[in-house]
RNA sequence: CGCGGGGUGGAGCAGCCUGGUAGCUCGUCGGGCUCAUAACCCGAAGGUCGCGGGUUCAAAUCCCGCCCCCGCUACCA
């Protein structure tokens, strides 16, 4: 049973979950689904990141120890990850006891494998406490951090450890050379290929400023413990995963899948520090696009916001995550609307394969009393299969991960079931017996699509699939069904009912 | 400044690498059907393929220049 360890980024402790956050847990909830239905032996990891001043200040200001607060942001991201039907195995957190040790052990692994790898260094720069970060002259505007221009940037000098991320530009290079599906898509690639023929600077592993964090597990030479920098303590979060009981976490990590913006991060510090410790490398990062808010930028300081409670209620998680998928191509960049939203439920859902199901439960209700009758395998059938071949090149890795074009190519499996209905006439050859057995063809047929699209649609849209899947009268759950075994199917028998509509049409022009 | 992506009928996209009748979905209009969630099927209208120049028998597609939008530039998915 082929191993797969997905992990998503752990996201920042110091907001509530977003539409950005929803798109990327989705996505991958998509893959580990749809490689459980392949038959791998599949294990999903989220969580949370937790340190880092930040936070550590919008807890204060909240009058909130650190801890108590990032519990409740926590508390607040599981929950919305349950309501989205997101089927992690883990969901770790870093200010986890586990966690602290497992970095401890990360880092002093690098001291031991690689000692010059660390060293101490003094660094005199403008520090933004919004950022958290020193600025370089380019991101800074009339004296104040581009980002952050109501703080004041302060002169700090500090002495860290630092960490020799120069020496591995030669190494990584050759490593994207010999592995090229290390980062796809190939777009983000090449902008990382870019990066590492400018060169990499040595960066920080430690900060002076706070004490929110894992302790950096050696002292500088005047003995002054420091915390270790944020990405220090965030990256390693896939390698300890596997240190808390009960996971299942195998490492490598099959694929890593972040946001572009961080693509940089997980293949060019994180892997250097693996090669520091003399850890194997994950196999692959997957680095995904953004989702804007109807053209605009999506930002949480120009309010340009969706609250995903919002976008959940309008037609339910199924749907919403079905749009998500559907409509923002996974590879690349794309844009959320309401009037999207409500043109693709409406055509694709009710319409499509809500009104399918509907059409076709209702035919072998009046024609054969609900029971499936046995029909053989035509040219549909043999059509439905080359989509879904598609559509697994699109899953299985092979191609990156193009869950829109796996959608689309169900979808295409409904338009194909609503032309043979159209081509058949199976209301014509109900009223001649003599055509008994063309119509029992037509409807196993339809039965036959209507279960794999069900099967097939379970990673997209858990719930929903189930509810088709037992309005078919199947056997088991459409999740517990393997794609293989959904190509191989045959509904004979099986006891349907019509039952309420899957997708009812919007009722009104609906505004959110 | 640098790097990357993009500008194709009303909307959203594919095509561009490997030049040769401009394609898909939604929407609009007309027709058909009645099993179905006023759903489904067929047909039609609608595009100077950002702008200018070049190469070529032929350019959305290749080359040069320009305009516009977006992202990244090292702790916002």
């Amino acid at each position: 049973m082929p191993r797969f360890y997905l992990t998503t980024a752990i996201d920042y402790a110091n907001g509530d979950p977003h539409l950005g956050h929803a798109l990327e847990k989705v996505g991958a909830d998509a893959i580990c689904r749809f490689h459980r239905q392949l038959g791998d032996d599949v294990w999903f990891l989220m969580g949370m990141d937790e340190h880092g001043q930040k936070v550590s200040q919008t807890a204060e200001q909240a009058g909130l120890a650190p801890q108590a607060f990032v519990d409740g942001v926590a508390a607040r991201f599981e929950a919305m990850w349950r309501t989205l039907g997101i089927s992690h195995n883990q969901f770790i957190r870093t200010s986890h006891p586990t966690h602290h040790r497992a970095v401890q052990q990360l880092l002093e692994r690098i001291f031991a494998t690689n000692p010059d790898d660390f060293y101490e260094r003094s660094y005199t720069g403008l520090y933004c406490v919004g950022c958290e970060s020193f600025k370089q002259p380019a991101d800074i505007a009339d004296g104040r951090c581009a980002l952050h221009p109501t703080r004041t940037l302060q002169e700090i000098t500090e002495r860290n450890w630092f960490f020799r991320l120069s020496r591995y530009a030669p190494a990584l290079k050759a490593h994207f050379a010999a592995q090229p599906s290390f980062l796809e898509p190939a777009t983000r690639r090449n902008e990382i290929l870019a990066l590492l023929d400018q060169g990499l600077e040595d960066i920080s592993a430690s900060r002076a400023r706070f004490a929110w964090g894992v302790p950096f597990p050696k002292p500088l030479s005047d003995g002054e413990v420091q915390t270790t920098y944020v990405w220090f303590d965030a990256l390693p979060n896939y390698w300890t995963a596997q240190f808390f009981p009960g996971s299942k976490a195998a490492w490598p990590a099959t694929v890593h899948v972040v946001g572009k913006d961080i693509t940089r991060f997980h293949t060019v510090i994180w892997p250097a520090m693996l090669m520091a410790a003399g850890i194997p490398l994950p196999e692959r990062v997957w680095g995904h696009g953004f989702v804007s808010l109807g053209g605009e930028r999506f930002s949480k300081s120009a309010g340009v916001k969706l609250e995903l409670a919002d976008a959940i209620a309008r037609f339910g998680a199924d749907a919403f995550r079905y749009y998500l998928l559907r409509d923002i191509p996974f590879d690349g960049d794309g844009s959320f609307s309401w009037e999207r939203f409500e043109a693709v439920y409406t055509s694709e859902l009710a319409n499509g394969i809500g009104n399918l199901a509907s059409r076709t439960t209702a035919m072998i209700e009046k024609y054969c009393a609900g029971v499936v009758p046995s029909g053989p395998r035509g040219e549909v059938d043999r059509a439905d299969l080359a989509d879904y071949t598609t559509l697994r090149a699109a899953v299985d890795g092979s191609r990156g991960f193009l869950l829109h074009e796996a959608v689309e190519a169900i979808v295409r499996t409904v338009g194909r079931a609503n032309q043979h209905i159209q081509d058949t006439k199976p209301w014509v050859l109900a009223k001649d017996p003599a055509k008994r057995g063309e119509l029992d063809a037509v409807l196993a047929t339809l039965v036959r699509q209507l279960a794999r699209q069900a099967v097939y649609l379970a990673p997209v849209m858990p719930g929903k699939a189930e509810a088709l899947w037992r309005a078919l009268g199947a056997p088991g759950t459409a999740a517990g069904t393997l794609l293989d075994a959904a190509d191989r199917l045959d509904a004979t028998g099986w006891r349907v009912t019509k039952g309420e509509g899957l997708f009812p049409r919007p009722e009104a022009p609906a505004d959110a």
